[in-house]
DNA sequence: CAGGATCCGGCTGGATACTG
DNA sequence: CAGTATCCAGCCGGATCCTG
């Protein structure tokens, strides 16, 4: 419910004890989750190695891409295939999970791409308009 | 982008100078806004005020309604009017671009409903499972 | 190579008090 | 009634340094 706090306030978010869609959206809403996501998608069914998704993935820092590949990770939308030689070799590649996810995200993708323009506008009117 | 910041450490968002899909995901991921296009897309087409619209959502705060409400007004996915009375009746409807972007977010809603279980358990499993 | 640990600034959002 | 203003805690995420 992202009113976690578990006693909040008073009352308030004992009404709706977990909704469904504020917890997808607490994970995607993350800054590079969906990126992540889209990107492993592109590669699929291939598998992605860690610096490779580095780079394919502008201008994020080896730390978040960690986290982010941790909590999807956990969250079963993505397998984690560990090559135990010397340097290390990690891949990653969407689970049938994360693909079926990648196509919910698709939707807002092309919704975004339509929209986005009219909602920029929208606010540029408000500015001065 | 998320990526704010206009100059960003070195580069790293030069690259993708407006992804559409974070704009729209740093919109709708804030903790209300799915919240409140929802609700008032289950009352439309009729308006609702802002009391009410407060009342259908357990949990949030005036402040963050009325931020909320703000933001959603100015990009143009609601449309707010005053009936300038005393004391004063607001009312806020959602407009055409509103409607269609909660209609890609009900196919967000139904993956959630039908997999978010899925990514529960998947969390349990990897706790100790 | 992959990623853990740490430090820390900035933004999100909650509580509270005050207005037209 | 419908906000706005202020204060503040907590979390997100960036930079940096270190390791198997």
């Amino acid at each position: 419910m992202t009113t976690r706090g578990a006693r909040a306030a008073g009352r308030g978010d004992l009404f709706d004890p977990q909704c469904p869609t504020r917890q997808l959206l607490d994970r995607i809403g993350t800054k590079w989750t969906s990126m992540a996501v889209k990107t492993l998608a592109d590669a699929a069914p291939d598998e992605v190695r860690f610096a490779e998704l580095r780079r394919r993935m502008p201008g994020i820092s080896q730390k978040m891409l960690s986290v982010t590949l941790r909590s999807l990770t956990r969250d079963g939308l993505v397998s984690r295939r560990v090559d135990p030689t010397v340097p290390p070799q990690v891949s990653y590649r969407l689970t049938e999970l994360g693909s079926s996810l990648e196509a919910a995200l698709a939707g807002l993708r092309t919704w975004a791409e339509e929209h986005m323009a009219e909602i920029d506008r929208a606010n540029e009117a408000a500015d001065e308009g």
